[in-house]
Formats: structure tokens, sequence, C-alpha cells
RNA sequence: GCCCCCAUCGUCUAGAGGCCUAGGACACCACCCUUUCAAGGUGGCGGCACGGGUUCGAAUCCCGUUGGGGGUGCCA
């Protein structure tokens, strides 16, 4: 029975987009879109049995569900996997073979092309198309392009029309009976009822094969949009070995998943307006494969970043707090087949204290655009003895006025009044007397209580550290000075 | 080689013949604010690949050139 719905499929490629979970698949901001617009049918087909197996599956469902995407009814092809449609695929090669759309070639890939360099035209010359071979083993089957023109009609850029003499009659079958894919491909398209292809655009001149087999099957071809590819520096399109395209690398370093589709749907489209940051729902409502850029587009970390920055700063004290407990418990996201590791909490976890890190998790949100920064941010509340950074501490006592400046702030800080304010007018008058400005005279009593010269607002962070432990920590580093 | 796609600031984009002296975002620079660093505010830098048409008028339409990408497998 057809669906009155239509249904998409989301063709992953081995040369698009985006990498998920070990394969490089594509589109996610497409299909986020077009979820909006019926069942969305998620298949994977693969059948390079390396690469196909569960685990890699469930990376790229764990990574779906990650920016929304519910892939539980992915249909996964293969030989790894038993095919619902194997049986399929077989009655479709016959059929094709009986109704004179395909025909059987014994030329190994050898002699194929042996012949094409004879003839000095590259690709199979049809050498078989009319010697009337039947099934047999080491024989592909091979289908019989038509002469004439097949124009492709493409949601995102319209008519395209190509030349059928420039398609050599291409397998369908291997040698050893299994499908090609661009045959399992079809054929499943038609088992379950597809109405919208969507892939990316590398796809594009394979169509016409695919069209002229729908054909061939007696079926009236799917709507067909080839969205554009993502690409590196360099202008290519994104592999695994030399680009950072996972996209559980970015939950890893803390990227959050509204930001990552916010981002993403940037990228060959554009929200109207004069933000590009906007509410999902909006994205789902103004989008349509109609509106799609037709050029490749460069992923841009930074621009991610600051997107990422901007998401966490529109968040609430107790949702960010939230959001950093991965990292701040010391159990961030892993990422399977990602090579650099995120940063952690490298503090004792017995002395980590969760009302610290609310108190002072204000001030550290407007100061990170990934939540991996996060630790490295705080840890000196949570370590007994904060590494010192040797050139800060070295440059913050430079002057000749650090040292007496620090013991005399140390002096009066055993008695002051332990607040923000209090703090800040000791320091500040001490500043006054010897004519150095605040923001300079804050330099060594920060390197001897946090270890850097840059972190949060000082005596903030001095509230919170404490009376006792900021003495010590002071009592340290005017011992190191000398 | 042949076929297909693409072409607006460094990057992502807005732009469907006059609203364009080309708008926004990221990045960059400057200033303001400021207890470091951020955040925030203000301002700045910077682009229609080139050449021909069509038109009263072209970033927008057509042709060509150049450049980039992809496909052309018993890979997916």
């Amino acid at each position: 029975m057809v669906s009155s719905t239509p249904r998409y499929r989301f063709a992953p490629s081995p040369t698009g987009y985006f990498h998920v979970g070990g394969a490089r698949t594509a589109l996610y901001n497409w299909i986020l879109a077009l979820q909006n617009d019926g069942i969305f049918v998620l298949r994977i087909e693969d059948t390079d049995e390396s690469r196909n197996q569960p685990q890699w599956t469930q990376g790229i469902i764990d990574a779906l569900a990650w920016i929304g995407i519910d892939g539980s009814d992915t249909h996964f092809e293969g030989p790894y996997f038993q095919s619902a449609y194997a049986a399929a695929h077989a009655a479709a090669a016959h059929k094709l073979f009986e109704s004179g759309h395909a025909y059987y070639c014994d030329l190994t890939p050898e002699q194929v092309q042996e012949r094409a360099k004879a003839s000095g035209k590259p690709g199979y010359d049809g050498h078989s198309r009319d010697r009337g071979l039947t099934a047999g083993p080491g024989r592909v089957l091979r289908f019989r392009v038509p002469a004439g023109t097949t124009v492709v009609h493409d949601e995102v850029r319209g008519r395209v029309e190509f030349d059928n003499s420039t398609i050599e009659d291409f397998v369908l079958l291997r040698g050893n009976g299994s499908p090609v894919f661009i045959h399992a491909n079809v054929v499943d398209d038609i088992s379950m009822n597809i109405s919208h292809v969507v892939r990316a655009e590398e796809h594009l001149p394979n169509t016409p094969k695919q069209q002229m087999l729908w054909e061939a099957l007696g079926h009236k071809p799917p709507v067909w949009a080839h969205v554009p590819v993502l690409v590196n520096e360099q202008r290519k399109k994104l592999s695994k070995r030399r680009d950072k395209v996972a996209l559980e690398q970015y939950r890893a370093e803390g990227v959050v998943a509204e930001a990552m589709v916010n981002y993403l749907m940037t990228l060959g489209w554009a929200p109207s307006g004069d933000t590009e940051i906007v509410e999902f729902s909006r994205i789902v409502s103004e989008f349509a494969l109609s509106s799609v850029n037709h050029s490749s587009a460069f992923f841009d970390v930074k621009k991610l970043n600051a997107f990422n920055g901007e998401y966490l700063r529109k968040m609430s004290t107790t949702e960010f707090v939230a959001a950093c407990d991965p990292w701040i418990s010391g159990t961030p996201p892993t990422a399977p087949g990602v090579d650099t590791a995120p940063p952690v909490a490298h503090w004792p976890k017995e002395r980590f204290d969760r009302a610290v890190f609310e108190r002072v998790a204000p001030l550290v949100q407007t100061r990170v655009s990934l939540l991996s920064e996060v630790p490295a941010m705080i840890d000196f509340f949570f370590l007994a003895d904060p590494a010192i950074d040797a050139s800060a501490f070295d440059k913050a006592f430079a002057a000749d006025w650090a040292r007496p400046s620090l013991r005399t702030i140390r002096e009066r800080l055993a008695t002051a009044d332990w607040s923000v304010d209090s703090l800040k007018s000791l320091v500040e008058a001490i500043g006054a007397s010897l004519d150095v400005k605040l923001g300079k005279l804050q330099a060594p009593l920060r390197v001897a209580t946090t270890g850097r010269s840059v972190g949060p607002p000082l005596f903030e962070s001095l509230e919170v550290l404490g009376r006792e432990e900021t003495l010590r920590r002071i009592d340290a580093a005017l011992r190191r000075a000398g």
C-alpha cells in the first residue's frame, strides 16, 4: 500500500557531507527541516563489510539523536545486515533481463579496460549487448542504456539534461550475483515507496542512471533534490582522514545541540531577516528545498564556536550549570574514533564543591564558547596547589612594586572584611598609594592565587576561595618569589 | 578525455532587472566600558571572477572565457 505522506530517504554518501560515527554522511540541516513535511526514512547502505558494523551504525544513530533526529527506524542495507529486500533485488534484476532492459556480459574488468584502451574510448563499449548471454558465474548483468536524453528535474537545481550516449551500460549485478549499490538503491526505494530522494550533489551525475532504472522497472521516478556539499579550506569535499568532520567530536568539545543545528542550517541556506541565530521552529517553517544554495560551503569552526558561545550565554545559570555537568563531573561525552581527547576536569573528585561552581558559574558563562573550556577556567578552586604558570609568574613579579605590594595586601587581607567590595577597595587603596593602577596591581595577586594571569574576576574569585586558602597561596607565592 | 554542477566581502550568506552608493553574520581592526580575560556597545576594513551581449536600466537574463568541485568502478 502506498503511503499518502511523502517518504524521504536520507542518502548517506561515502564522500558527502558530514561525518557521523565512522561514516561520512550528509545533510543534517535539510533533514531537520524535512522532518516537518512527513515521514522520514533514514537508510544506510554500505556493502563494504568492513564499515558496515552494528557499532558503526549505532554511532550514527546516537549522533543523529543528539541533534534531534530520530533514527530508531533506520533501515540498514548491506551484507552484514540481512537485507529485507534481497529477494526484491534479484527479482528486479530478473525482470530487467527478461524485458530486455539488461543483458549479461562475461568480460572481466581487465578485458573491458583493454578494449577501451584499444579503441581509444574510455569505459565499457557495449560488447555483449547483442550476444544473447544468459546468467552464469562470473557474468555481470548490465543495464542497456537507451538512446536519447534523460532529463532530471531537481528540486534545488531545476532541470538537468543528460545525453544518454555519455552513459555507458553500467553494472547491476556483480559476477557473484550480488547487487551493486545503484541497483539495490532504486529497488529499495521502490519497495519502500520513497517519494523524495535528498542527497549530496555528488550524486547528481549518477541520477540519470537511477531514473532510467526506475522507469525500466515501470515506476515513476521520485522527486530528486541534490544539495551542496561541505568542503574544507582547500575547497575539497570533507574527508574523514584529513578533516575534522565527526559530529560527535563537536559534542565532545562542548558544542550544544541547538547551536550545532542552527549553524548547520546556515550552510547553504539562510533564515529571513538580519539574524542567523534563530529558533529551530522558525527554521522549520521557513525552510524550503527550492531556497537552498547551489554552491558548496566551507564549514567554519570559528563561526560554529561563536554561535555556541551565544547559545551558552542565552542560558539561565541553572541551565548553564546543568550543561556543564558532564565536564565538571569528569565524564564528558565520549567520541569513539575521534582522535582528540576533550579536556576533562582534573581535580580530585572529593575536592569538587558544586555550590562553589554554582556561585561562579555566571562569571564563566560569558568567558567560554565551548563547554570543554570550563574545567580549565575554574580548576584553581578545586586544586590544592594549582600549577603556577612560570612566564605569567615572572611577568607579574617583574616590577619592583610587585613583592612589597603583595606583602601589604597579604597583611591587610588577614583582617579585612571578606567581601568583593571591601577586597576590591582594599587593593585599590594600596594601588593608589603606590600610584599603580588596579589592573596592574592585581596581577601578582591573581597569579599567586589562581596560577594564571587571566581568569574570572579576581575579587569575586577570592571571595569564593576564602580567606584561609587565599592567604596560604599568597604566602607560597611570596616564598617562591624570594 | 568525456559528462555534470557551481561562481556576491577572507568565510557563511541576503539579493528572483530599477528598492544596491550591494544588506547581515563570523573573523579581523579601532574606540568605549572595564579588577585580568571575556561579554556588551559604537565604528571601520572588505565583495558582485573576467569578456561580450540583451535592456532605457544587470549582481540579477543570455553566450563565451577562466577558475573551482564532482562524476565517469564487478566502491558506496
